[in-house]
DNA sequence: CGGACTTTGTAAACTCCATAGCAATATTGG
DNA sequence: CCAATATTGCTATGGAGTTTACAAAGTCCG
């Protein structure tokens, strides 16, 4: 209230302003003439000129020399955004797999390390396997730990604002484990770790199925069920992150709906816990009556708090995602018409398209996101390098609060 | 995605920043001089001094001429917001009322008009009570139509985009009023009608018992029961206008928490149907069993509802507002016991502040926020002046948009 | 009562940025 | 080879903010 920080404009800080636009413009995409830009940001040629030759020298864009392109008239010179500046990576500790994504500043994903894991490895053998899957994404990739802007991790359970999963964890033995601090150890750049519905909620808005919404519900259905929740195109944590987690509510029968596929008469013995979702879900399709019961008192169950989630929020589209989105063709339907029962206005339902990367991804995004944040903070004075981790924690939410 | 709109930063727009950054600094209270102005900006003394005296020319602001202040060197000429440029009217048309709120820029409440109207009045009636209400709060304040810069009406059920109460209406008669098009009539500016549990969220944060909070999930307790929400310190309206309306779901109780104060054993035959809960509640504080036992059903039943937000939303705050508000001494212990049990994380658990002038005072909120968007997209060039309604109809999901 | 001190108000010089308009340049098509 | 066309490069112009300097208007203290 006293100190209402206001940012005195400078001249100085117009031409940051200038140039961060120029930059923004840059991004979205192809190699662009200076008469693009200028037209594009509505700045002078001359001053775009200028901007981006101080962007070349600065290394935060390429030029590209005319190649033999078909126009009239001179052709033009074109500048590149480049994203081969610095590396983002987005992991994803899950139960049974560990998946790392490393990315240039586009987003273009340049890599991918993946490992299985037990679902029953306990804490230490999960983090060892982690290190293992940074370690490999990195040296196959030809980078060092130096070369990371930012790192997010995307684990199961609420994560609070230290980036701990303090209020209940599902993987074995994670209630203590300090992941954030844990991965200080190997990376000196900022480092985020969220919730995995949270993050796949950001990868469905990024590049999947939610691409043109900004207030969307995204489930992430499989042998547990969670929600994360995008309103006004901005991720949303909740002051204590655990937006979402209407699972908690006992009226809310999320925990026990996966049990109906499991529990499916029928299910042989041969198959284990793990995929006897999957077989009734098949088992569905091919008509086995037992098994469409199992999935319609299934979805009847995710129905119920889905809708309290919608009636909260009011969005404009549903997403379906997590392990159980193979099977979407079963259960869109389904949820729809118990969602015209129970709601007042039936938003859009859609499948999840990202399917089991969609965590890794929003980690990427998220990661990104924080670049994006020091970008328009600290400005594009520096030449690009992989920024130094702040003393104070990274508060999630400050990263989460930017668009896209 | 295309057109990715860029505002391209010329001089001038930089001194129409720096303008508004300086109408920002001086309307937080008092009048303050170019040197406090220039610390509090970063802008130099004479950068503030030439626009200050632009403000001053161009009617946004006024000169106070040192009085006998007893500090060392030459006394300073201070500046103050010219809040009595421009006013705003919120009005709440409510079962029982309508409450009309006449305000200068500041939001300072310069004129009061109330009018009670029968609970089954029906839309004519009460649209003659309203034009009646304006009718005098103008009159009374020496105003005309031409000297409001906004109008926002508070009205019960859910709001649409286009203004209307589409879903479900619960005044007699008011599915099929317009009452954007009827307040046009009388107005030339621009006119936004909202659900009241949103407005007075709003007025909470403003004025009331959550201003501290960014995440509040906000309770109208009545004999309607209703929520409205703030989230990241913006109204949240969801993408039809439809958010917080979890009492639509079934197994929220809301529609029937209300009857077990009604109908509480032992509520006299003399007191009507709309005064027995007060009835039950005084009983209750009394010592009254029967009372007690309605007063802890009915938290019960209201309890299931608000857990559902608390864990969709993860607020910060819980504010009970609304008619029973003045009660809330007897329900927001069970309330907090009954969240315990239901909540991950329980939140605050506040009592509303400011009663039963809620709606219309959040109603002066939200016209104030829509006179704040204009200055920040038109600009302080323009002489002070009441703004003319723009063709397309007020989108009234950009107008929550504004922090505070 | 007068001088020292402090703070405000104002003017001048300087720097920086963006714009506008013109000349030079490079490519295509005839 | 020349004309048409579009881009690039350059210079002059004007606007905005900062710095510096100095006069003006008070208070404090001897």
């Amino acid at each position: 209230m006293t100190d209402q920080v206001i940012a005195g404009t400078d001249l100085t800080r117009l031409r940051e302003l200038n140039s961060l636009t120029i930059v923004s413009a840059l991004r979205d995409q192809p190699p662009a003439t200076v008469t693009e830009l200028a037209k594009l940001t509505g700045l002078s040629r001359p001053a775009v000129d200028v901007i981006a030759q101080g962007l070349v020298t600065g290394g935060w864009a390429t030029v590209v020399e005319p190649d033999g392109s078909s126009v009239v008239g001179r052709p033009a010179r074109r500048y590149r955004f480049r994203a081969s500046a610095g590396h983002v990576i987005g992991v994803d500790v899950g139960a049974h797999k560990i998946l790392a994504l490393l990315a240039d500043l586009d987003g273009t994903v340049v890599h991918t390390a993946r490992r299985s894991v037990a679902a029953d490895a306990n804490a230490s053998e999960r983090l060892a396997a982690l290190d293992d899957v940074l370690a490999v994404c990195l040296s196959e990739s030809g980078k060092t730990a130096q070369d990371i802007w930012a790192v997010t991790a995307g684990v199961t359970g609420p994560v609070d604002a230290t980036g701990k999963t303090t209020l209940f964890a599902v993987l074995p033995g994670w209630q203590t484990v300090d992941l954030a601090a844990h991965l200080s150890n190997r990376f000196t750049c900022p480092i985020i770790v969220e919730n995995d519905c949270k993050l796949a909620a950001l990868a469905e808005r990024w590049q999947g199925s939610a691409r043109d919404a900004n207030d969307i519900v995204f489930l992430l259905a499989g042998m547990r069920m969670g929600a994360g929740l995008i309103i006004d195109g901005v991720l949303r944590r909740g002051f204590g992150g655990a937006a979402g987690e209407i699972g908690a509510l006992k009226a809310v029968r999320w925990l026990s709906a996966p049990a109906h596929l499991q529990g499916c008469p029928g299910v042989p013995t041969t198959v284990g816990p793990d995929d006897a979702a999957a077989w009734t879900f098949n088992a569905a399709r091919d008509g086995n009556r037992d098994a469409r019961a199992a999935v319609n008192r299934y979805v009847k169950d995710i129905a119920v708090g889905t809708a309290a989630l919608v009636l909260a929020l009011d969005p404009q589209v549903v997403v379906f995602g997590g392990g159980f989105s193979r099977s979407a063709d079963l259960v869109l339907d389904p949820l729809r018409r118990e969602l015209q029962k129970l709601c007042l206005r039936v938003p859009d339902v859609r499948a999840s398209t990202l399917g089991a990367d969609s965590v890794a991804l929003g980690a990427l995004r998220l990661a990104l996101n924080e670049v994006d944040r020091r970008l328009f903070t600290v400005g594009l004075s520096a030449p690009p390098a992989a920024p130094r981790r702040e003393e104070s924690p990274a508060q999630s939410n400050e990263v989460a609060g930017t668009k896209v």
